[in-house]
Parts: structure tokens; sequence; C-alpha cells
RNA sequence: GACUCAGUAGCUCAGCUGGUAGAGCAUCUCCCUUUUAAGGAGAGGGUCCAGGGUUCGAGCCCCUGCUGAGUCACCA
């Protein structure tokens, strides 16, 4: 905040200054009354938001796995729990609640005697029946029973209000049957507020959950070989690493331009150079291009790179990986729902060559196939190509058009062409193939991975390569980064490495068809809010100063005088009557309009 | 970027052929000491996304814009 703030002093002052106004105006009931609870609790001398930590004993879910293991234990006699009110029911000197914690939710038994033994009974009449509200942060203190109808539940012997919500919640019912009634749906709110989001969306934590376990998990498994964590650059004065449309940004005391990273491969392999034997980051790259539900311009990537092994090492790798993690968040199972498919992480997965795929899914062989001939085999199959494209661009897009969506459980497509693949090394058996693999699950791209280049005088022809591709138009061509090959001169053992999309796998890990879904806060354009009014516009103006001598007059003749149009003369009065400025009145004669 | 659909109370949604804006939940008042989508009685709450137009009259019809979703295109 401080740094924004001196760096752009008036915008971020005029910024505060506008979000205040809008925020203060325009109050719904809800909120007006809420603010006066707040008020009410206050001069009661009830602080709603105290600085002091309060102490649970539990949360609801150890209360009602405990409780329903052993009734008995004297450890249900006094409990403490701290959450937020999601329903109240009121039923005259005793009440029921539910308080949510981060774990889940539990009913709690309001007795108006309980809690206030003595003549003073407010805590219950006015704190809590009156001031509390669904939203609202409180402690309860007291002992677990089964109501009549089983449910566990707390009696309160106490209760603290911890923290007062201004806003009320959406509130989202169930019927015993699990249906849920006035869900919080609209995608739009859901995003941009994705704390109300996950507050009275149970599923949409559940998602959030199961990502950071994915991710857990495969630290887990790489950590098991030793491999170590690191970090690199996410401004970088060259953005290599992949093909895409790069952020940009400048630096004020170097007087640079900088990018924001669109991969960080080159830098995970400098350190493989450096002496590393196996390096992953889990690294967020921008791509400034378009947003589907599928492409968000952040997105997350773990990156690893191995050294002394090649591909073949790096899919056998790849496979177990996965089904560690799929194991892992989906309790020792490796198939996984998704839509209407079940996808099956058991390794090993199936293993296709690029060339192999295409002869399957379009009868035509590419191999050894010139520009020129792979190019007639588009117009063949009906796809569109553009006069930029190389031969590696037109075989990506034969296979993107006609193969990838049949690659339904995972699948590594393997031996790609070399001009598509400018940091992978050649094939050991055929120099028109690159070792690279990508794998497919669900038609959709999710790691990719190569034996990586590690012959500096190779990798310079094909950086030159990819700067001939940029000079014939292809705008994301990659960039000659003279540092990365000065490492390679260096000397870097042979090495396998490998990403994979981290925000792609989490929605097939979690049934999710957007990758909205599984970013808590996903790129939306700005919310616009339009500005009260509180001056009078030219056509109110009008009105009123031609009442204004005459004090009252009748309708038609203002509003012939006024010489609105119907529409305007109609909006002009209701907002004139509306704020008060002025009242129309019926009688015998007629519309009469008074100033007030 | 193109097309389709949507935007009405805090939330979910009705709204007929263009004729005084509705329901459930939430809120407020009253009743109710084991309820649970608690219940009963009553009340309040609206810039019908915004701006124009047609019309005696627009939530509804027409135009423009804003926002979102979906499909496609672009893009890994």
């Amino acid at each position: 905040m401080a740094v924004i703030e001196a760096a752009h002093p008036v915008n971020f002052r005029y910024f505060c200054a506008k979000f205040k106004t809008v925020m203060s105006q325009n109050l719904s009931e809800q909120e007006v009354q809420r603010r006066e609870s707040l008020e009410a609790l206050r001069q009661m001398g009830v602080e709603p938001y105290p600085a002091a930590e309060y102490k649970s004993s539990h949360f609801s879910t150890a209360i009602l796995e405990g409780f329903a293991e052993d009734e008995k234990a004297s450890t249900w006699e006094k409990v403490s729990i701290s959450g937020r009110i999601m329903t109240k029911r009121i039923m005259g000197k005793a009440s029921f609640l539910d308080i949510m914690d981060s774990q889940g939710r539990i009913q709690v038994y309001l007795n108006r005697d309980v809690l206030c033994p003595g003549e003073d009974k407010g805590l219950y009449n006015v704190v809590f029946k009156r001031h509390l509200d669904i939203g609202d942060f409180i402690g309860i203190e007291g002992k677990v029973f089964r109501t009549q109808l089983g449910e566990i539940t707390i009696e309160a012997s106490q209760l603290t209000v911890l923290s007062k919500s201004l806003r009320p919640l959406p509130i989202v019912k169930k019927d015993e049957e699990g249906n849920v009634y006035d869900a919080f749906t609209d995608p739009e709110q859901r995003y941009r507020m994705r704390y109300v989001d996950l507050v009275v969306n149970d599923h949409v934590k559940q998602t959030f959950i199961t990502r950071t376990r994915i991710m857990n998990a495969m630290r887990e498994f790489f950590n098991s070989y030793d491999y170590l964590e690191v970090e690199t650059p996410i401004l970088q004065p060259i953005p290599g690493g992949a093909a895409a449309r790069p952020f940009i940004t400048h630096h004020n005391a170097l007087n640079i331009p900088l990018y924001l990273r669109i991969a960080n491969e080159l830098y995970l392999k400098r350190l493989i150079v450096g002496g590393f034997e196996g390096v992953y980051e889990f690294a967020k790259d921008f791509r400034n291009e378009g947003m589907d539900r599928t492409h968000n311009p952040e997105f997350t990537v773990m990156e690893i790179y191995v050294a002394y092994k090649d591909y073949f090492w790096m899919m056998d790798f790849t496979e177990r990986m996965l089904e560690h993690v799929v194991k892992s968040v989906h309790q020792g199972k490796t198939e996984v729902q998704l839509g209407d498919k079940k996808l099956n992480f058991q390794a090993p997965f199936a293993r296709v060559t690029m060339r192999d795929a295409i002869l399957e899914h379009t009868g035509h062989d590419i191999d050894g196939k010139s520009e020129e001939e792979l190019r007639a085999i588009c117009q063949d199959l009906g796809i569109e190509v553009e006069k930029s494209m190389g031969k590696g661009k037109l075989i990506d897009e034969i296979f993107g058009e006609k193969c990838e969506p049949n690659y339904i459980q995972p699948t590594f497509i393997i031996d790609y062409p070399v001009e598509m693949s400018p940091l992978c090394k050649k094939h050991r058996d055929n120099p028109e193939y690159t070792e690279r693999f990508e794998l497919m699950i669900n038609g959709k791209e999710v790691a990719n991975a190569y034996s990586e280049l590690n012959d500096p005088i190779d990798q310079r022809e094909r950086f030159e390569e990819q700067l001939r591709l940029s000079e014939k138009g292809d705008d994301e061509a990659m960039f000659i980064d003279q540092d990365f090959i000065r490492a390679l001169e260096y000397g870097m053992p042979p090495t396998s490495g490998m990403g994979i999309g981290i925000d792609r796998l989490t929605m097939m890990l979690t049934n999710n068809a957007s990758i909205q879904e599984v970013l808590f806060f996903p790129q939306m354009k700005p919310e616009k809010k339009a500005e009260k009014k509180v001056e009078l516009n030219d056509n109110e103006k009008l009105v009123y100063e031609i009442l204004k001598p005459e004090g009252q007059m009748d309708l038609t003749a203002l509003k012939e005088k006024a010489g609105l149009s119907n529409k305007q003369w109609d909006k002009t009065v209701k907002s004139l009557t509306k704020s008060g400025w002025i009242l129309v009145e019926k009688d015998q004669q007629g519309l009469l309009v008074k100033l007030t």
C-alpha cells in the first residue's frame, strides 16, 4: 500500500477518496440496520470488534466426531468454539443457531436461563435476539448434548461477540434430502466476491483445498528424490522458454523494459548448469493473450529439471508422480470423474508418436514431407493455414485439429517435429523429430517435457531459426537469450525437464470445466459503479426553475411550459418527487405540482 | 473479435397481448424453552443494468452502450 502510494500519490489518493464515497452511499435497509445494531452493542458496553484472542477448545468437526464416538467423556462438559452465525432459529426463550468454523458447522442451543442465570436477561434478549445477525462471528462456551431429534449440539453457557458483519450474506438453505435453495450462483458475483462464495458454498472451499493438496502431493514426491525447490525471476529482461506474447513493464531505476515471465525454463536450466541434480519450481507465468474458460492471464505451472535423465525416464517419472497425486487426493483411488467421463490415472499411460497419431486420425503420413506437401495436407483436411506458418506450426495445426480431442485417457504424445521445439534435443534416431512428449488428458495438453537441448551451437541455430520465423510474422517466436547460450557453453549435463499446468490439472481432478473455478481470484474486467447523483440534471433544474416563482402549478401547464418529451417529463418528475423537491397532489381540478 | 443468451428487493427467481412492480428466503414488530429449509400473525424494502427512441402509457417493443455466461475464432 505504502509503495503504491509513493509511486502514484495522486492517483492512489484519488482512488481511495472515490472508493470511500461510493462505499458510504446507497446503504440498503439491512446494512443500515446492522450499523444500528453495531452502535447499540457499543452503547450496551459490548465491543463488536474486540482485540483479545478467543481460545477455542475444539473445531466443529472434532466435536461432532468425538461426541459420536464417546458421549460419556468428561471433555464434553465444557467446550468452546468460534465461528460465524449461519442460521438463527428463535423460539421465544430458546434458540438454535448454526456456527460455521473453518472445518464445518455445528448447532448451538441457546436457552435464555442457562445463558443468563441471573436477573439480567440482556445478553439473550437484546444482544443475541436483537443485535446479532447471520454472518457475525461469535464464541460459544458450553456443554455438548444431543437434541430430541438426535443432533449433536452445544448448549451455550457463555456467548462472546467476536466480530460484527455489516453486510447480509446470501442465505443458502438445504432440505433434508440435500436439495439446495437460493444458492449463490451468479458467476460474476461469485468470482468478484470470492470471500462470499467461500463462506456460503462448501464445495468451492473443497475445490481449493484439493488444489493445495495436489501441489503438496507433488512437492512430497519431488522431495522424496531430494530435488530442490527453487525460485527464479518473474521480472525478466528477455521473456524466454515458451512461445507467447508477454506483458511488458518498466523499471524506473534501471530505465529498462522488463517482462513478466512467460516461463521459467531457461532459468531452471541455468541452475542445472550450476550443478544441482534436480530443481523444480511452482511458478506463476503471465501471458498477454485471450481469456476463456481454459486461459487466465496469470496461471500456475510446475516445472522440474533433472540431470542425467532423458524423456523416457521423465515419462515414467511423470506417470508415477500423477498416480501418486491422484491417489492422495482421491482416497487411494486412481479413477476420477470428469463430467460424464471417467479418467484413470493408473500408470503406465499410453504412448503414441505424433506421426502415428496423425496417421491414425487423418490417414496422412507426415514423415519426410516438405512444407508445401504439409500445406496441401492441411488443405485436404480443411484446416485453415497462414503464410507465416512453418513446418512445425502446420503439423501442430493438424494435430490440434484432428488428433488432440481424441485423447481422453492420459496419453503421452511423443516425438514432435523439430521446428516446433527449439529448446529440445533432436531425436536420437531421426533429426526431423525431437525427444519431446506432451501429456494429453481429456483432449487437453496438461504436461510438456523434453530431453533438453544442451548443445550450445545447435541451440544458437534454433534460436536463429526462431528469429527468421519472427521476421516472417510469427509474433510469438522466441527471443534469443545470449546469456542462456553462454550458460550452455559452460556445459549442461544431459537433462530432462517437464512442465505441468497446475490449473488445468486441478480442473480435471476437481471436476470443473472452467479455469475460473480453480483460481481464487480470476482476472475480470474492473467493476464499475455508477456514482450516485446528488445534483439536479438539466431537465430537473428546468422544471424546478419554472415552478420556483409560482410555488405550485397545474401539472399539464407545467409540462407544456417545460416542453419535455413524454419520457423525459416522466423521468424528471419521478426523480424530483423521489428526492423530495416536489410533490404531486390530486384534487378535483386535476393534478397539482407543489414545491416542498 | 463474431454470434447467442442473461441482467427485476440483500439472495434465488416470477412478471401474460405494452396498462398501478410480485413470490420464497433474508430484514423489522409481536407470539413461541429441544428446533432444523422451525412455525404463526403483521410490516417495511425497488435507479426493473445505463442512456436514447416509439407510445396516451415501457420491466416488457426498437436502437446504442455496460457487465457476465455460453459457443466459435485467436491462443497452449
